[in-house]
DNA sequence: CGTTGGCCCTGATCGC
DNA sequence: TGCGATCAGGGCCAAC
């Protein structure tokens, strides 16, 4: 469940369930599945089993669990196709059960926790923790500064309160590409993928192909809005689900497809201006935007 | 340095 | 029904 509201009522899922709990026992079905650990599977298991999970940490599309006592977490990124669903021993995730691990909540009780992804570009790793400059919380769900080694390029994100809109804004400004790869650059603000990308721009009116240093810090606040507004309320309606694919801890689907103006709209009316929404190739993806209302900007 | 294209993967679905 | 083509919501990194 790829983007930011996925991913924070995946955090919001596990947050009660892991917090304080054990884990006991893990199981790498996949060893891709561990690709950005720097180890073998043996070493993540080891390391991992017996450690006493502290929280549960949110940085854009990162998930992060710091490990009591240590100077670790265990990192978790979904990838385009991950989900991490709660069960008990009984449970069957699927085909697609790539790790599973066996933990004791804070109460005493047993769960298990599958990593389900059909594609493998989602992992887990087993992290180091390092301070980040200013102290002030990492992310969701974080009470310190420390975050990941892994994860310490990712942008805060919008949603963050720490998130410096200004500084956004001349980073942006100053750079030399188009706006639509910007907001999916995760190193500059993080979070936003290619779905709440179509929709900000759809709310600020904006073609993807707008260059970024021709757009005003008042269009930069507006844009900001739009993000942020599409996130809130798709993060209201837990999340966006187009397919089984997307779901929460427990296996539900999000409500957020019925709210979308622009992605997946393709050949029907524009809720603004009721012109004909198209979908357009980009970046070996693609883009939806109404013709009439997000304009195709004039070169240079 | 910043920017960009290509690539990593599997499985569901579509069109012939 | 069979089968190849196409597509999917992300991130990394080599090459420029």
């Amino acid at each position: 469940m790829p983007e930011l509201p996925e991913v924070e009522v995946v955090r919001r899922g596990l947050e009660p369930a892991l917090t304080g709990a054990t884990l006991d026992r893990i199981e790498v079905l996949e060893p891709r599945s561990l690709k950005r650990h720097p180890g073998p599977p043996e070493d993540f298991v080891h390391r991992l089993e017996g450690q006493v999970v502290d929280c549960a940490i949110r940085r854009g599309k990162f998930l992060w669990f710091p490990l009591r006592g240590t100077h670790e977490a265990l990192v978790v990124h979904l990838g385009m196709s991950g989900q991490v669903l709660l069960g008990d021993e009984d449970s069957d995730f699927g085909s697609l059960l790539r790790i599973r691990l066996e933990v004791t909540s804070s109460q005493g009780n047993p769960l298990v926790v599958g990593f389900v992804d059909q594609r493998i570009f989602g992992s887990m790793a087993l992290d180091e923790l390092i301070p980040t400059p200013q102290g002030t919380p990492a992310g969701k769900g974080a009470d310190d500064g420390r975050i990941p080694r892994s994860v310490s390029h990712i942008a805060r994100d919008p949603l963050d309160p720490h998130f410096d809109d200004a500084a956004f804004s001349r980073a942006l400004r100053a750079r030399n590409t188009d706006i639509k790869r910007a907001l999916l650059d995760q190193n500059l603000i993080s979070g936003i993928g290619n779905i709440y990308a179509d929709e900000a721009l759809w709310g600020a009116r904006l073609h993807y192909l707008t260059p970024t240093s021709r757009l005003t810090a008042a269009k930069v606040r507006e844009l900001l809005a739009e993000v942020r507004a599409v996130l809130q309320k798709a993060l209201r309606e837990g999340g966006t689900s187009f397919d089984s694919q997307y779901v929460n801890v427990n296996g539900q689907a999000g409500y957020f497809a019925h709210s979308l103006h622009a992605y997946g709209r393709q050949g029907t009316p524009c809720d603004r201006c009721g012109g004909i929404l198209r979908r357009e190739p980009f970046m070996n993806r693609s883009s939806h935007r109404c013709p009439s209302c997000q304009r195709t900007p004039r070169n240079r």
